[in-house]
RNA sequence: CGGGGUGUAGCUCAGUCUGGCAGAGCGCUGGCUUCGGGAGCCAGGGGUCGGAGGUUCAAAUCCUCUCACCCCGACCA
């Protein structure tokens, strides 16, 4: 592709409208502009790029059995009201009616719809197991947008469905898709790690998250070099090696602790470390109960975990106001002791003698609460966040915690749609069963930031060699057309070639070769005519080498393997 | 939805406090020179100052309402 033929409108300028790298970069490159705040049009060389994720991850889908379908974006109120979620959804469900007054949404997810198709077409166990799959937008009314392609309300995703007849054939789906994604991210370059994962709306109990490590991803993961154990850690069981001291359990004693509402105000003003420090917080669940949590000072509250411990009903932090009247304190004062309402404590306060709680009684505090003589929780259980120090579930070594971006879950759903839309086959027993179903999803154009964030310098993007948008940037810096078309031809031969053949300065081609991030630029300068030589830059690494007209393919051929196998 | 911020040329932004001719750099068009890391000179084109209403002799600037976008938080593949 010779640029002049071409659509790129490079940017100089950092845009107003991007903070991350991988948002600024995919404008200044050309590759995306905004429409509306989450949505995006696709450039051509963005498309390129998309389009090669979309390529790996369908030849991989199709390795593994999976079948390729498209289903619509628009999607009938009915099949989500039979399934509940019409209701359950929530506001990024988006909704309308059609000219006849019929409710329709926008598809976040296609559970609904592919288990509507595959009841009406699959009656015998003999057609499983079945595993459906597709690469189209999606549409969620995310409440906050954000870094561009990264949390788009409109995005590309690959999402496949499996269906069989019993939970060992799950099983099998389950990892057949869990190695088909180890495939495709390897094959897409990426550097990344499948976590244990919390299930959220889709739902179901066992999921992996796959995550492109990064250091600006939004999740944080938690690691075990010793025995591979990896999960998110708002999953991650939080253990500590810290052994408490036995140490005589003191009186209770009330101390004045004026305007000190922060944990570690009153740690400090007391003089005290801050774990030492307890934190009450209360929260009221979904059906109105209020709940008081106990930490740590040093510690956080794991929102799942704690979830889990309200046997999934949701809750939101009470009200100052709400937290007055329970218990005659304001935030900054509370405390566990004398609370008429339930109280749950996390295991790491379990032993620790003497701590402070707070008072209910603004500015006081008590020194020396214990449990047992001070309160008695009605749960004690791990409620927090997994944090550095602490040991893998698994092995007991110390966790490493890293971050990523998500691009990849998949689930094990069970029954619950084929359940709730009556989807069922008959099984080798004469019996009527609902399918079993699994369902595996792909951020395609997330992994366009992923690849951006983890992969870039000061310069601009640096694409692994098998999703970038060309393999070789060619750069004319003389006039002579003919020699260089005949080079731009030779290449194009093995590999996709975008070919700088404009009438712009040398520093204006090189910055935007560089910035676009095509992994290997040809520079065609005076060498060529007086020796027969051209140059050639690795982009990740800045190497450059002099080789002649007749080892450029060559030495093209080496750089594309030692670049594949490096990523 | 709560808090904060920004809307002025295609892009980045100044001008707004203290009302008085609509600005700069980059990009764009034409010309001359230049040509291995975002060139120089000359000449040009380009604006409902986000929108509506109000105050005023006069509004980008002050007031009211409204819309859009960005950031932080809550939420989430």
């Amino acid at each position: 592709m010779k640029i002049r033929n071409f659509f790129l409108p490079t940017l100089r300028e950092d845009p107003a409208e991007a903070e991350t790298v991988s948002h600024k970069l995919l404008l200044r490159g050309g590759f995306i502009r905004k429409v509306a705040s989450g949505i995006y049009n696709f450039l051509p060389i963005g498309l390129r790029t998309l389009k090669k994720i979309e390529n790996i991850v369908r030849a991989e889908m199709n390795k593994a059995g999976a079948l390729e379908i498209i289903m619509p974006l628009v999607q009938p109120a009915e099949l989500w009201m039979e399934t509940g979620r019409w209701q359950a959804y929530g506001k990024e469900l988006l909704r309308f009616k059609d000219r006849k007054n019929h409710d329709f949404c926008l598809g976040p997810t296609h559970e609904e719809v592919i288990t509507d198709l595959v009841r009406g077409e699959v009656k015998s166990y003999r057609d499983l197991p079945l595993i459906l799959y597709q690469i189209a937008p999606k549409f969620r009314d995310e409440m906050r947008p954000r870094f561009g392609l990264m949390r788009a309300r409109e995005f590309i995703m690959k999402d496949a469905y499996s269906f069989d007849a019993n939970v060992e054939g799950l099983e099998r789906s389950y990892q057949l898709m869990y190695e088909t994604y180890h495939r495709i991210f390897e094959a897409c370059g990426l550097n990344f790690k499948a976590v244990e994962a919390h299930t959220g709306a889709i739902g179901g109990d066992v999921s992996h998250e796959f995550m492109v490590l990064a250091e600006t991803g939004e999740d944080t993961l938690a690691n075990c070099e010793a025995c591979g154990y990896a999960s998110n850690v708002e999953l991650t069981p939080a253990i500590s090696g810290e052994k408490y001291p036995t140490e005589p359990r003191k009186p209770l004693e009330k101390v004045h602790t004026p305007n000190k509402k922060t944990a570690r105000d009153v740690a400090e003003f007391l003089g005290l470390p801050l774990a030492k420090i307890s934190k009450t917080l209360i929260y009221i669940t979904e059906d109105g109960e209020a709940i008081a949590v106990v930490l740590r000072g040093d510690h956080e509250l794991n929102e799942v975990k704690f979830e889990k411990a309200l046997s999934g009903r949701s809750f939101r932090p009470a009200t100052d106001e709400e937290i007055f009247s329970l218990t005659g304190a304001h935030p900054g004062s509370l405390g566990p002791r004398g609370l008429s309402i339930k109280v749950f404590v996390d295991q790491a306060l379990k032993d620790f003698p003497n701590f402070v709680i707070g008072a209910n009684e603004d500015d006081y505090h008590f020194l020396n609460a214990n449990l047992g003589d001070t309160f008695d929780p009605h749960l004690i259980a791990d409620l927090r966040k997994a944090k550095e120090g602490d040991l893998c579930p698994k092995c007991g070594n110390p966790l490493q915690f890293i971050k990523g971006i998500e691009v990849g879950h998949i689930f094990k759903l069970g029954t619950k749609y084929s359940s709730a839309m009556r989807a069922t086959f008959l099984d080798r027993d004469g019996k009527e069963k609902p399918f079993i179903m699994g369902c595996y999803g792909i951020g395609v154009s997330r992994i366009i930031s992923a690849a951006i964030e983890q992969n870039h310098d000061e310069k601009g993007i640096i694409f692994p060699w098998q999703i970038a948008p060309f393999h070789i940037g060619l750069i004319s810096l003389t006039k002579e057309r003919e020699n260089h078309q005949e080079i731009y031809d030779h290449l194009s031969e093995d590999w996709e070639v975008l070919w700088d053949d404009r009438d712009e300065r040398p520093g204006v081609k090189f910055n935007d070769m560089d910035l676009v991030g095509i992994p290997v630029q040809v520079i065609l300068g005076k060498n060529l005519q007086e020796r027969g030589e051209v140059e050639i830059k690795i982009r990740k690494t800045g190497e450059r080498l002099q080789v002649s007209k007749e080892n450029l393919k060559d030495s093209i051929e080496n750089i594309e393997k030692a670049l594949c196998q490096s990523s």
